[in-house]
DNA sequence: CCGTGCGCTGAGAGCCCGCTGAGAACGCTG
DNA sequence: CAGCGTTCTCAGCGGGCTCTCAGCGCACGG
């Protein structure tokens, strides 16, 4: 999962990206709020810790700004505890969540986890193609009335390709957003297809993961 | 997907071209300032990257000059990081995004990704000669109401004689655009524009891709 | 009518891509 | 420490894809 943290104190952006990366983010850094705007419309980010002090133009003004670029990618306010801005002024303009400095990273991660889970709550809860469905809170995949067993990659893999289902995703695609890496070896990618093809679709005589060769794999919208 | 690279540094222009074209792209190259507006102009490209530093014609006068002349084709922009030039100057002229060198590869292709993303809703999504049609994205081509599978290979040919249909494209430019070579024997193109007609044409007894004796092909606007 | 040259096609060689089984490394639990 | 589940690497293989080549048909010009 890919975040980007805005923050132009420098030893706390050190140390939420050190933090976030332990609990196996992908930590991105902007230093002012022109930079995290840009970064936040360009980056493909699954989530955005912005702060509010910010160099050249606000965390309220980020936020603001994208949302009315119909960018609705979950934001995660931070505030130091001053009183000089109002939290709830941050939601009134879009943002997801927030939390006040000081705070704890188990909570900061948590909460972030939260966001993810929910999507904001913009997405459906659950993702589906055809009778394969996939629940991010609960953490289940079915195949008709059946439950399906995954570990955690396999389900990240899954829930990746359903978020992007009829679509033609490349390995490299899958590597950045699933590995959080783009120099490994796109055989792993390989193998966890193949563990999933066997899994979802060759014990029910489907076959949804299609691979589409010189180009990545697509996951049928019908289910296969 | 086609990509004009504007870069005059040889190394970096070759790397750019042999990275990009990997990941799937069609990728055309100018070397100085001039020769790129002019490729951008002309060369119906879904995407330039244009490097600032250019001879004859820095990539600010190149973005300048082609908004000026209401041309909104997508603009990532490459900088050195020494500071000389402001990033933000070029989001002013008119450019869609940046990257500071040195840049991974892999964010230059999620950006490119994301730009293509953003902006497909301007241009149609699809390409079509009649009843025949292609999609990049979804990586699909149609005869009607019917699927049609294509390598990789018939794939890109296709989707270059599409757009550039009702045009007679000749073997060499079809080389340079497709096989990214110019001095491969010309009958490969002629084995490949056999493959393309015996599985769009042949099957549905249409005549889309049609033989110019002594110049080249055209793929016929009405399908055939 | 024939000759020349262009384009078409079937056959096949080689290569590369993707799939898979085996197993090593690692962490967690009892 | 043993046992288990998960992740990831590696090597081998099978087959699809790409490209070459040679032979043939056909258009066009003499």
């Amino acid at each position: 999962m890919r975040v980007l943290v805005v923050e132009d104190e420098r030893r706390m952006a050190a140390a939420l990206q050190r933090g976030l990366q332990a609990e196996g983010f992908a930590v991105d850094l902007a230093h002012d709020g022109e930079q995290g705007l840009h970064e936040a419309r360009h980056g493909d980010y699954d989530v955005v810790v912005l702060d509010i002090m910010l160099p050249r133009l606000s965390g309220y003004n980020v936020c603001k700004q994208l949302r009315a670029e119909e960018n609705w990618v979950p934001i995660l306010m931070l505030s130091a505890k001053d009183g000089e801005y109002d939290m709830a002024d941050g939601l009134d303009l879009g943002a997801d969540d927030y939390l006040t400095k000081p705070f704890s990273y188990v909570v900061l991660v948590a909460r972030l986890r939260a966001l993810l889970r929910r999507d904001s709550g913009r997405r459906p809860a659950v993702l589906a193609a055809g009778d394969l469905s996939l629940d991010p809170a609960r953490r289940r995949v079915r195949r008709g009335e059946r439950d399906v067993e995954l570990t955690p990659r396999e389900f990240a893999l899954l829930e990746y390709l359903l978020r992007r289902r009829d679509e033609v995703v490349s390995k490299s695609e899958i590597l950045e957003h699933v590995w959080d890496t783009f120099d490994t070896d796109p055989n792993v990618v390989e193998v966890y297809v193949g563990y999933l093809r066997r899994k979802i679709d060759a014990p029910f005589g489907r076959n949804a993961l299609q691979t589409v060769r010189g180009a990545g794999y697509r996951l049928a919208g019908d289910g296969g």
